[in-house]
DNA sequence: CCGGTCTCTGCAAGCGCTTGCATGGAAGCC
DNA sequence: GGCTTCCATGCAAGCGCTTGCAGAGACCGG
């Protein structure tokens, strides 16, 4: 039903051949013919199948972008950042949320995701070097909070993020510090190890001690950070000051602690991680994480690899070069949650 | 690079008619056969190229989501729910963000976007009639929060919620009451005009004048909020109460007032409209949308369309039945940031 | 035991594009 | 002015699947 390249063909007489050409833009279109070809497909409303398109060029113009949620704040950030840019450079967006394990293995096995998309993005998705080379096969691939060998990074310096927040702690003159975090044991995230590092880095420095009690786990969403609130609350001397994962779990922690009667900062002070533009609202003082950068960054890397992939397929001989790395600064931004102990 | 089904078709023995079928869960199979043909795909790592697939057959195996933004929270739980249970389906999802007039522009008329989905959901995108037509060219749609002839629309009772919490601010005793809204200009989406009925009904059967001054509109963002707040609180008799077209809009507007040292509730009664789940630990009275609810009701909408339109296909006897609609109840819940005016 | 039914499988024709190669004519060069 | 070079265009071969159609057995009942 639709118009096909040779409707147009016809239309403008010439040949379809000459009709793909005219239509992307590509050199030797005599301008008259090009401008007769821009016409018909105009008047026919034409736009060519992406589908014939995709098989008979092999690429997808699409680009696959990965994420454990796209709920939660950062998430849906990334998603948007990296789909304006995608946009902007005439790419499509394929988001696959991995959020389970079930949902990992039926992705990295039954999803022909590699056959989808030209170039991906992996963002805090704990998934590991071999599947990584499974999906992308070659194709070009920049992770965001996730280091792997001969891949491009970008990340957030949440380590020093942290040590700040403590240290600002400290310096308030907390000595009961708790650091909640939310899945610190996968290997391949650097962010969940980083926080938990830069939080022992300053407590080590401020001469205190890191004992088992002074760092707990939990899920990284808002009830994590209540249920892991409620806990510490229930110990004999519970901590003072708390440093959370995320802006959602310093959230979940507070209204549990206000539930409790407890006053903020005057009975406890808490730290989030992103500031996302609620934490401005609601006054949390947070580790700010440049989202919109790092997905910048990555959707901007990736991009760049797309083309030289492209460009370097007939050449064959592109340099290897080493795989990019950035860190993103972080920033503590002190707002009402904290406070010296009372 | 990637194994073809010719090749699996070599290993197993067999034709690569057989292949498809056995590998799609064709009938007319021989267990055996599918059995052999199932290992040889392991073996080789085969997955079908979904760009051969879709033109050979017609279906792109894919929905596509249309939204205003990824970032704020209501679209991105939208597209959260929806890409969730079109995975279930065995689809993928294409989200498109038309923000402005100019990206919608390039999206109706460039982007080969109908050439690429199977059907689409429309969410809180302000397009007209022809415009969705022309987007769908006859595969199914499902709208979300605009009102469309002819089409599934999920909506969430906006005006009854708003009225509730119009008259929630006037059994407290307020008489200022002003409705901060978020483009209440465009035709076509249900959710803007039928709040500000709400808040119309509610004042009037409380015998209060809605003037012209009791309704401002502004951008649907937390800095819109904030910006209304500011210039409210100029007056020489600002309100004693505001609602706000979203939780965003409320936080900026709270921000702003505590600024300026007014005390929530106290001096200031403030009601968002969502309930996101940040409003919960903020403690902020909302009327509450379900929007998980109606993510969910079109995502399934639009898969049974699916489904009909394929059956349909060689059939083509459908009943062309009338469009669905569903109207989700609201819920004013009640929480910290509303109480009498003092 | 033979024609009629089913079931399983293969053949081959596309689906709508892209692109290497060939062609013809215009332009450029000495 | 003849020959090379280059530009604009067309031809046609795929890209890797799906699917209508047909054929070959297997099976069945009378």
């Amino acid at each position: 039903m639709p118009a096909t390249i040779d409707d147009v063909a016809r239309l403008a007489g010439v040949s379809s051949a000459t009709v793909s050409r005219a239509l992307r833009g590509l050199p030797n279109v005599a301008p008259a013919t090009r401008d007769r070809v821009q016409r018909a497909a105009n008047l026919l409303d034409y736009v060519a199948d992406p589908a014939a398109a995709a098989l008979a060029a092999g690429r997808t113009d699409t680009i696959g972008v990965v994420l454990p949620t796209i709920g939660r704040w950062a998430h849906a950030r990334i998603l948007e950042v990296v789909s304006d840019r995608a946009t902007a450079a005439a790419l499509d967006v394929l988001p696959v949320m991995v959020t389970s394990p079930a949902a990992r293995d039926f992705f990295l096995t039954t999803h022909p995701f590699r056959r989808r998309v030209d170039g991906l993005v992996v963002a805090e998705v704990p998934l590991e070097a071999p599947d990584v080379l499974r999906l992308s096969e070659g194709r070009p691939v920049v992770t965001i909070g996730l280091r792997l060998d001969d891949v491009d990074t970008v990340e957030a310096d949440e380590r020093a993020g942290i040590a700040a927040a403590a240290s600002h702690l400290v310096h308030l003159g907390h000595t009961r510090i708790t650091f909640v975090g939310g899945a610190e044991g996968i290997a391949t995230m650097v962010g969940p190890r980083s926080r938990r590092r830069g939080f022992e880095d300053a407590l080590a420095m401020a001469g205190l001690a890191v004992t088992s009690e002074s760092v707990v786990e939990t899920q990284p969403t808002a009830t994590g950070g209540a249920a892991a609130m409620t806990l510490l609350l229930e110990e004999p001397t519970p901590p003072t000051a708390v440093i959370t994962g995320s802006d959602e779990m310093a959230l979940g922690a507070m209204e549990v602690a206000r539930s409790r009667g407890l006053t903020i900062p005057g009975d406890l002070s808490v730290v989030g991680v992103d500031d996302q533009p609620i934490a401005q609202y609601v006054g949390l003082t947070t580790v700010q994480r440049d989202v919109t950068a790092m997905a910048a960054t990555a959707a901007t890397w990736l991009l760049e690899r797309i083309v030289e992939a492209r460009a370097a397929a007939p050449a064959a001989g592109a340099p290897p070069r080493g795989p990019r790395r950035r860190v993103v600064p972080t920033t503590l931004v002190v707002r009402r949650t904290t406070g010296p102990p009372t």
